[in-house]
DNA sequence: GATGAATGAGTGTTCATTCAT
DNA sequence: AATGAATGAACACTCATTCAT
């Protein structure tokens, strides 16, 4: 996962979030001159310490990662993370966070009124593309293995992607009909149960990937084949 | 599991073995005195350590998790924690180790030559009543959350468990002619798909089990409705 | 050092000195009966605790010394230690005491009136063959290397030993006229100087026996000659 | 020892070496920054800790002594003291190593050509000088009781203090003729004869100190008109 | 803003000692 | 007397956090 150049959209840290980290610029009142040069310096530093701590938190989970090995991947000093982030509580947090939004958009766009078998598809190729292959998949074994933990990621996450997600799924199969997806009314009450290959293909990756890797690309399409299995043999 | 010599469990967590004395000393061949009432107390002792250890490992995660608390839970002095394991570590690991086998004889021999549906709905129900409303299932979400940085307990549990499990499906689909389940050929080759809900609603309830809980009995029926689809269409 | 069957005139351990440690025999007034065949035992094992405690001490120091091994090693439950003593600390000091005394009267005895010259040439062989070739040797490396934490047993060594030693050699000195001892006011003055090399070649033994062996027979010889080198050449 | 080549003395302990920072961090390359003030500082810190920790050392023994009390005693937080030493057997063997080194030139150099009278009455005066009245005893005590645990600082010193002190009075010994030493190859062979009661010195006043001290001066005259007793006599 | 030395609370582990059996 | 399980005080070491420069 480090140096991996593919996808990076990651946290758009100028957006609209009201990011307050350097510290609310207290105390000085002067040099409120500089602004771009200093502005991208320190956008390019927040984005460096969130890459060095997905790498690190991935590597050893929230409570035995140490700030120092933060730090030194991302160069700089280990005070200097507290310009950015308040606590290491508050960089976990905000790199789960800063990893999470922007593939939702993606997913509710592409898949307006499409049919729910295409839907489907696209779901899964969208899981094996921007989440299978990319840091994305350590935010998603983060959350899963530290989620307990942190109840305010837990509920971000639930309100900002599960619950989207799973509408999304809903009015797909609610909208397209029963457009050979056979237990229609069933998929749309547990929508959970079309993407549960997912959460266990990230599970299995963390605990068996080593010993007993597991084809996803191939279970995928097991299971985009089981749950639309009715229209073809009807 | 009595008459599988396969593997060594490690520690038959309740079994009759007469061990000699907690962490058996190599010194000494002498003294097998008393028994009877010392042994139940060192066997209470051990399960009291177990007990407290699920609780606070539970609650905190293993690196958060303080032997202090473990060992008044325990109702013991923390010293006394060492005469029955050698380490934190190895406690964490005999924690999980102790509660994995014994569901497993079940398993194997509830469902011998069963027909494929009913393996299934066996399997379900076994895991809603001897996981979901247990201790078991702190042990499934420690494992998924810590097995990571725990690669013996990984590899155990996939040799023990999951393995295990899964060639039970096999079998029962391989045996049971397509009885039914659509796919079987399919499901022969990915019976994760089975139990991919099972795993997802361990991970929904640590995340969002206390935001918004899920109906996982109903969601495991729709599941095998799902799997036993084109039985009735057909 | 372990299993030397050499000399072992160690502890008289029934002898006139007020052992104590069976606990004063308290609480019960039953069984004063038995004598002769618990008493042997009970010295036995007195005696094989201190063996054991000689070897335990010796290797690990008093303080990094676990009484664990010592009652390992000497083939009892560890509780049974306080049976005989009451504490490391008074284990050690007996321990120290017990393989003191005995070679005093030898020393007392041997050299009544002999000249100055025989009494060193009998000082040092008796050093050579009952301190080097025994676990003395390591009851004077434990006294070098924690006697300063033990005043009371450095007290004792110095009123048992040391000053009955340098006695000792003053007397024979001053008696045995100037048979040969170039400076013998200087030697009755300083009667350390005779004994200084046997302390170094304990030191040297402790440190540097393992990388460069002193040659120990070969030295005191030298020293011997030094010592009564005016003799000849007068 | 400045022209001296040979072995690497570890921590040169008051050189000009401009330690980067406390235990240099094999991370960052940058940051040279500040260096007077801080420089001194830390060096400063350093020796306070050295000395601390041969206070605590010298009075508890290596395995009693507490790192509280050598932080305390130094003016530090505890966690500063892992700043400077990686560990508390790092910190003894610093502490041991620091003191070693600087004497050993003073010694070559002042006796180069000496005839040996000179050169036992200038090595004896140092020991007084330089030891006996100085911390170093308490090295050498250190040393004496410790070393044995500590075989890589009982294989420094034997390599830098004792193997090159016992050369020098052998070169000597033998470059200057026999000028009066009585048995000058005696001695040549076993020169630590010469130096056997400096260690007793330090072995009686760390045992015998406080209730029978030794008149060091005197019997190091006593001892040096020994080894050259013959000069006037013959 | 950036640095990194300093801090000190926190915790796993050891082991001399006790005591119920 | 003997046992050995239980105790709990003690301590080395870590690391998130602070702050003087």
């Amino acid at each position: 996962m480090p140096s991996k150049p593919k996808t990076k959209p990651a946290a758009p840290p100028s957006a609209g979030r009201p990011r307050k980290s350097p510290r609310e610029r207290a105390s000085t009142g002067r040099a409120p001159a500089r602004r771009r040069a200093d502005a991208k310096t320190a956008d390019a530093r927040r984005a460096a310490i969130l890459a060095a701590a997905l790498d690190v938190f991935s590597r050893h989970g929230f409570a035995t990662a140490r700030l120092d090995d933060v730090a030194a991947k991302a160069g700089i000093a280990k005070g200097t993370l507290y310009l950015y982030f308040a606590s290491k509580e508050a960089l976990f947090e905000e790199l789960i966070r800063s990893h999470v939004t922007p593939l939702l958009d993606n997913l509710e766009s592409a898949a307006a009124g499409a049919p729910p078998a295409a839907l489907i598809a696209r779901f899964f190729e969208l899981f094996r593309t921007e989440i299978l292959g990319t840091e994305r998949k350590f935010i998603l074994q983060l959350l899963i293995s530290e989620g307990a933990r942190f109840p305010a990621i837990a509920e971000f996450y639930h309100r900002e992607v599960v619950s989207r997600g799973l509408h999304l799924i809903r009015s797909a199969i609610r909208d397209g009909g029963d457009a050979g997806m056979l237990p229609a009314d069933t998929l749309e009450r547990f929508p959970q149960l079309i993407v549960a290959p997912l959460i266990l293909s990230i599970v299995w990756d963390s605990l068996f990937g080593r010993i007993d890797p597991l084809d996803v690309e191939g279970m995928l399409q097991a299971h985009a084949r089981l749950l639309t299995a009715g229209k073809s043999s009807q």
